[in-house]
DNA sequence: CTGGGTGCAAAATCTTTGCAGATCC
DNA sequence: GGATCTGCAAAGATTTTGCACCCAG
């Protein structure tokens, strides 16, 4: 493929690495909308896919609704909130030494790993003190 | 909640416990249909959901176009194939100490966490050393 | 000029849901 | 008998795609 280089793709990609979001497309999309009023969600679509092919982004596999992507492709885990759906970086180097250890236990060719903590962020810890807890994240 | 047994639910866990497929929504339906020629889609996705809300079993995020589940809720990790999408169980147990790694690095209140090995699977390096490699798994 | 990229809208997927009738306890 | 479940079909939500036009190289 010869690419070319597009002002939509250029911009979805800054988003990306300048936020911390770990966002959904239509995210991405409403972001730039004010900027770009001619953007169009297909576009976006097809940009994120495109970077995550080429390893310029992450797809992230969290279980959630809609698929997430991250702008940060060095090797680090994740804090996933199972009360408001929100996605944050876990300060911890990625450990390396887990693929190799896999490897002893299957004839899989293992690439790489991908790690989620699930539970409840320090914001919804604080409102489940005054509410009762909601929302299903499927 | 007050539930009520059912044939369908009955099926549809028994299924999942006896494989080893990690199967999706529809897959399940197909492998009951024979059997229970009324059964809907419908169903097994409101018991699916309903199984996996009172932890008989997983919802696995392993990032494939649709959702899959795990009859087996013993902690341990899973292989994907980004090839031919298949899932297999890596036989090793899950790491406990992981959490309590995790926990000093942040505030986060984690209950638990998901690790899934990607990479090509025995059968899919067998096929391509004949074959150029094909297939897209979002 | 020409092949990739975009916008738009339609289509394709996957999942949930409203409702009437069936089922379980 | 009454709450829970199911089947069915319609609706939702998310993502992909066909096509005509646009733009980078």
């Amino acid at each position: 493929m010869n690419f070319k280089r597009s002002k939509q793709r250029e911009r979805i990609l800054e988003v990306l690495k300048e936020t911390k979001a770990h966002p959904t497309a239509d995210w991405v999309y409403q972001r730039l909308k004010p900027e770009m009023p001619n953007l169009s969600l297909g576009t976006v679509y097809r940009n994120l896919n495109l970077l995550a092919d080429q390893g310029k982004i992450q797809r992230m596999p969290i279980g959630s609704n809609s698929d997430r992507f991250d702008g940060d492709t060095s090797g680090h885990y994740h804090l996933v909130c199972e009360e408001c759906g929100s996605v944050q970086d876990l300060g911890l180097p990625s450990f390396t030494e887990i693929d190799k250890l896999a490897l002893k236990h299957t004839k899989f060719k293992i690439m790489r790993h991908h790690l989620q903590f699930y539970g409840i962020c320090e914001n919804c810890q604080n409102k489940n003190k005054n509410q009762s807890p909601k929302k299903k994240e499927r």
